[in-house]
DNA sequence: AAGCTAATTATACACTTGCATAATTAAGCC
DNA sequence: GGCTTAATTATGCAAGTGTATAATTAGCTT
């Protein structure tokens, strides 16, 4: 009987909070942000409801907390691949066009967290502007590629017309992702990419593809 | 107080169920799948709770009711405008995609019914077939509408090629579809359809724009 | 006009929800 | 080693959830 076990441990703050948004993360994607009940995401972080509001203070907040963090981590999971190629401006769209279509970033889970989050951000202003903020962002670096790798073909855009490339690109991107991640059984290994690689390049006039 | 004003009148049974899915719809645009109470959609339709009961087994049941009514309307409003073209392949093209980028296929209640709607097609496996029956549909009549269009103008194309070319412009469209919905003010009226027409003319190498 | 039947409402129930508040207890400090 | 305090659990509550069942009543038939 000397066995007596803790009956909980603490914890950092840091660390719990962690713990605690990963559960919602996953219960936002398997049932949407309602079904990601404070006792459930209690109940993966492995502590008791109660807690929940030790940290935060309501479920709103998590789940905006949540929000952020996803959307900071998918868009450093999506620009990290390409700010290491130092290659030519073609080479780093070409790397940044790939790592979008691909695992991690096109993911069933990353759809269904879009999805989940996506009423909330329809009404929420903070969440709204954090949406914004991260597509604006995304467009803009897409937009800067292009435009780098076309004067390094020497091809000249005007800011209009590379506007409208920049957003149907994005355009193109998105919906493979969606796509990829909604239908995950629907596209081969490798194949997104691909596809992205030559219509990127059509639509831009200049080809992509190794 | 010879004002006796009946307390209900009966409607057919049609009518009745129109009305219990139209209001389940404005409700998971507006709240999502789990939002939509029977109580709440109940209201909307201007009946009491213990009605839904009595046209449909379940929630469940009137969930999915609603949600196959809704595709098969989408469909309708995205292939009503192309049908009736008789021109030429290329101007059906033209009008399919543009038909496809406009009020009232690009709203953000289509955008947030798809999200509101997707973890019930991740997880039911009836909603995932309508789904997923849907979205081959739209991709093959977009690629039907490609290959008449290339050969019109006397450009072959190998199958597999052509396999590749709708799914590059039905991504693109899916893009621009959502992003129109979701962010309904970074876009003027009839951008989306330009960039559309241009894009997909640059991906399948045939010039759409008037 | 009376009766019948299905459409509709009314009521109740067990369960879940977010949140508040009180009761424990782990772990640093002297 | 005892004290202290914040981290954590335990308990409770009012409101909302889907569903089942009973009670009404509109509108048709004769």
């Amino acid at each position: 009987m000397q066995e007596e076990r803790r009956k909980f441990t603490r914890e950092s703050a840091d660390e719990r909070k962690r713990a605690l948004i990963n559960a919602t993360l996953e219960l936002v994607a398997d049932k949407g942000v309602r079904g990601a009940t404070v006792r459930g995401i209690a109940e993966r972080a492995q502590v008791t409801q109660g807690l929940i509001r030790h940290y935060f203070s309501s479920k709103e907040d998590l789940i905006t907390a949540a929000f952020e963090y996803h959307m900071t981590q998918m868009t450093d999971q999506t620009f990290a691949p390409a700010a290491s190629v130092t290659d030519s401006a073609r080479a780093r769209l070409r790397v940044f066009v790939k790592s979008s279509l691909e695992p991690p970033v096109v993911d069933p889970r990353s759809i269904a967290l879009w999805a989940g989050f996506l009423n909330k951000v329809q009404h929420d202003a903070q969440m709204k502007a954090t949406h914004e903020r991260t597509y604006v962002y995304f467009r803009d670096q897409l937009e800067a590629l292009i435009r780098a790798a076309l004067e390094e073909a020497g091809i000249a855009a005007a800011p209009e017309r590379l506007y409208q490339l920049a957003t149907a690109c994005n355009a193109l991107i998105d919906g493979l992702w969606m796509e990829g991640g909604a239908l995950p059984e629907a596209f081969a290994p490798g194949e997104l990419p691909q596809i992205g690689l030559t219509s990127v390049g059509a639509i831009i006039g200049l080809p992509l593809e190794p």
